[in-house]
DNA sequence: TTGAATGAAAT
DNA sequence: ATTTCATTCAA
């Protein structure tokens, strides 16, 4: 079952990517990039120079997501590495991310969690 | 199954 | 201004 498409639904991305409110937090806490995205890092910037007239993530998603399977695991081995190395970050950044206090914003209303395979969601 | 980066194009 | 397009991997 590939999952890969995620987008039977919204389920994608909740897509926040309007201003951080809170400037004082910056850093909020992500997940972890995948091996794979520590290869894209520098895969969409050479890719760029390489495809110019190429557009968009798709593309460079594709062409990125080819290359990483004709990879061999020595030549991931150094992002795997980096990737492990971040995760293990991740926990420790994490550990120091446990306060979530809404000081401004009170969420009063509780959200409830709409979850998986609503392939539409009622949000009349 | 979600979310992580990404950036122009489409809505 | 928001959503889409696609990739793979880890939680």
């Amino acid at each position: 079952m590939k999952e890969t498409k995620t987008r039977g639904a919204k389920a994608g991305s909740k897509l926040g990517v309007q201003k951080g409110k809170n400037a004082s937090k910056g850093a909020k806490i992500k997940r972890p990039p995948s091996a794979f995205f520590v290869f894209m890092e520098k895969f969409r910037v050479e890719y760029k120079e390489s495809h110019p007239n190429n557009k968009s993530v798709a593309t460079v998603g594709k062409a990125g997501g080819a290359k990483w399977k004709s990879m061999s695991e020595q030549e991931k081995a150094p992002y795997v590495e980096k990737a492990a190395k971040l995760k293990s970050d991740y926990e420790k950044l994490k550990a120091g991310q446990v306060e979530e206090e809404d000081a401004a914003s009170d969420k009063s209303k509780s959200e409830v969690e709409e979850e998986g395979d609503n392939d539409d969601d009622g949000d009349d």
